[in-house]
DNA sequence: ACTTACCGATTACGCTTGTAAACATTAAGC
DNA sequence: GCTTAATGTTTACAAGCGTAATCGGTAAGT
């Protein structure tokens, strides 16, 4: 194995490809068809542009196909904790120096924490702190 | 004040553009060439390309510029805040359903939460539950 | 006054993205 | 067997982005 060279560039996904992605986390695996009945009428697309994000997707290595007959079934290959890992990760570093807590002071001003949240987050907190 | 149309689209500003306003919204206001000194290293930016990203930032009114002799002075108009705010927001939409527990069971999860920033989210947490 | 150096403005150019049409292939129905 | 409908592949094309060179004006030095 000494030649892992042209190996993993994680090749970023863009907004749209990511739409498509969540549809495959939500349930996979899924036709082209299946995976417009499941956007197209959201994101107000047609199948042909589906079926162009779903290649891209397979070249971006983010998506796998498996030919299920003359179709092919897609399924995803990146993880959604994984995408979303590192998107977090990207804006607390971009935004915020790589730390969490002025995100967090961030989202409190504004008001998106709801009572459930930070009772959650509460909770998460013991158990971080044990 | 019947008409107020063209008024407001929050065109998004890209990557390379907000290193440009980092650098603004660090010190302000600044020449160009004071742009560039600030993010040309870091980034391996040449001036030119300093100039154009400051000219889109114009365009999209993020920045504002005065005349300062032959040469402009730039500033920000958007407030870091708000960038930063709509950001979290839009990550935070996108993928936790905007809620925000979930960003931080991922955030923990990684470790990326230092035991400063645990000190700190709970001081907020204090302030927020009373 | 003439040249020079410095600036903003204009133009450039290849890549990615959003959105899709056109094409090719093949399974299926008549 | 031939046509049609379904499906992946190829091509398209405008807008945005990253990165920059070039142009044109003008302040400053000589």
């Amino acid at each position: 194995m000494a030649k892992s060279e042209e190996d993993e560039r994680p090749e970023r996904i863009s907004d749209a490809e990511h739409a498509v992605m969540e549809a495959l986390w939500a349930k996979s695996p899924l036709t082209a068809a299946e995976v417009c009945e499941a956007v197209c009428a959201e994101r107000d697309w047609s199948l042909p542009t589906v079926k162009t994000l779903l290649s891209r997707l397979v070249t971006k290595q983010a998506v796998a196909t498996k030919p299920d007959g003359r179709r092919f079934l897609y399924r995803p290959l990146l993880a959604r904790d994984d995408y979303v890992g590192d998107e977090s990760r990207r804006l607390v570093d971009r935004l915020f120096g790589g730390r969490a807590a002025p995100l967090f002071a961030h989202l409190a001003q504004e008001e998106a924490l709801t009572d459930a949240d930070i009772a959650e987050i509460e909770a998460l907190l013991k158990e971080l702190k044990q």
